[in-house]
RNA sequence: GGAGAGCUGGCAGAGUGGUCGAAUGCGGCGGUCUUGAAAACCGUUGACUGUUACAGGUCCGGGGGUUCGAAUCCCUCGCUCUCCGCCA
């Protein structure tokens, strides 16, 4: 969420920044001062009030003290007129602080300069291409096909356990799903991120600081008994570790990656998009999360981009990365970096990460702050990213490797399978 | 699931109706002393809101209530710990 210090700021600029995004309720702006407006006047008066009513009190006790119960009698009467005025005041208070919350969390957080103004997909910019696009050398099977050929992935009797979506790797596939899990780990670790393995499910007050409630509700899975959710991504488990926190300014950036089943409900999906892999219920996934000082997310963020990337590199996979226009990016990024792999038999690009720096819009929500030099606290930047989904991961690593003699597993994962080959 | 005890500032821990945003200790910061450091001593040190700056207001797990006045009393929810039960 924004700060209303930041509308107040420079409602113009604001304004143009949410233009980018395509949002269409610009006049909230000057809705979200004029209410501050309102809610500073209103507390005003009833601070006043409340000022009074808190001396008189005081002066009673001071006079009962000294034995003046009339004094005190005569400055009870004096608090009980003062009191029915209050509490309309109160009400009154409640309600603007609600309403303008309430249209505060309407906003998307502002794009940074270099997001381009574009509405939908196609205007994405690829900032880098890597590798080479072409037909796999040993057949051209999707890797649904690859998958019963090889007996990796059970998708009916996943469907029979749970439902539609919900894999059960068996065999060599569940293995390449702990040998991949491993290496993305190890290698983030070796980058200075710190392992963690986060609760899967979280409270409302967790979903909510990370921005997932109230927009995303029907996205995740609702434990209604306990009034948990599933998590989506340990994005939200991760980054609420330091909710209501104050950190010491020496020990930003903090960097974390974490392991996690991702829960989605990804209702109204259907056709090609969820074949095989491609989009499921559940999944694995690693994530990374950068905790900054705010003159250094920037930094972070192009950071974290060439740790994605040398990761992909690392699995020899052709890949690409895309700078997200402001139609396509999401809610509360202020910048987006999309990676995709190429599917060599699906001839599509498939998104396998996506890095983004949400500046102080989450560590609001969060209220996550640090001391600054001044002594003053002030938000935090939050970063983060996937490294890497597995599912779409796995999913061109069979069709990019297939050969007549098997799967060939890219070298950088070979000590964690065990072997160079997925073989029948 | 049952019984009991608790939840106070960065941490530990006092405070059971007024002078308490809160003793004391530790930690942090500044200083004195020292060639330097340690020790010792002195000072300082919660968050939010508000103001040009003061002032003022709110916050002692969350919410509600009693009272002129609540960290303190009552209700309720959440969490933590101990014991019992169940259990990977």
């Amino acid at each position: 969420m924004l700060q209303v210090a930041l509308l107040r700021e420079n409602p113009e600029a604001v304004k143009r920044k949410l233009a980018v995004k395509h949002f269409n309720q610009i006049e909230l702006v000057d809705e979200i001062i004029r209410l501050d407006d309102l809610r500073k006047a209103t507390q005003a008066k009833f601070d006043e009030v409340q000022s009074s009513i808190n001396a008189a009190s005081k002066n009673i006790g001071a006079l009962m003290g000294q034995g003046k119960k009339q004094e005190a009698e005569a400055l009870k009467k004096e608090i009980s007129e003062l009191k029915p005025t209050l509490e309309p005041i109160k009400t009154q208070y409640t309600e603007i602080e609600r309403e303008l919350y309430e249209k505060l969390v309407l906003l998307p957080n502002l794009p940074q300069d270099e997001v381009p103004a574009g509405k939908s997909a196609e205007d994405n910019v690829v900032v880098r291409q890597n590798g080479d696009i072409h037909p796999p050398a040993g057949g051209n099977q999707p890797h649904w096909d690859l998958i019963r050929e090889y007996d990796l992935v059970d998708f009916e009797t996943g469907a029979k356990i749970t439902g539609r979506g919900f894999p059960l790797y068996t065999g060599q596939g569940a293995k390449f799903q702990r040998a991949l899990i491993q290496y993305f780990l190890d290698f983030n670790t070796a980058a200075g991120y710190r392992e963690f393995i986060p609760p899967f499910m979280v409270n409302e007050a967790s979903a909510f600081a990370t921005g997932q409630l109230p927009d995303k509700e029907g996205q995740m899975y609702h434990v209604t008994e306990d009034n948990f959710y599933l998590i989506p991504t340990a994005e939200v488990p991760v980054t609420n570790i330091y909710r209501d926190t104050i950190l010491q300014q020496e020990k930003l950036p903090l960097m974390l990656t974490a392991y996690s089943p991702c829960f989605r409900r990804e209702a109204g999906s259907f056709g090609k998009d969820v074949r095989g892999l491609n989009r499921v219920h559940q999944f694995e996934k690693v994530e990374i999360i950068q905790i900054t000082h705010p003159d250094k997310s920037g930094e972070a963020f192009e950071q974290m981009v060439e740790h994605v990337e040398k990761l992909l590199q690392s699995l020899e996979l052709p890949y690409r990365i895309l700078r997200l226009c402001g139609g396509d990016m999401s809610f509360t990024s202020a910048i987006t970096y999309d990676f995709e792999v190429y599917s060599a038999a699906q001839e599509r690009w498939l998104e396998v990460s996506s890095v983004s720096n949400f500046e102080t819009y989450q560590a609001n929500r969060l209220k996550c702050r640090f001391k600054n030099d001044t002594g003053k606290t002030q938000l935090v930047h939050t970063l983060n990213g996937s490294s890497l989904a597995l599912p779409r991961i796995v999913a061109a690593l069979l069709e990019n490797n297939q050969t007549p003699e098997g799967i060939k597993i890219p070298k950088a994962l070979k000590s964690y399978f065990g072997k160079e080959l997925i073989t029948k």
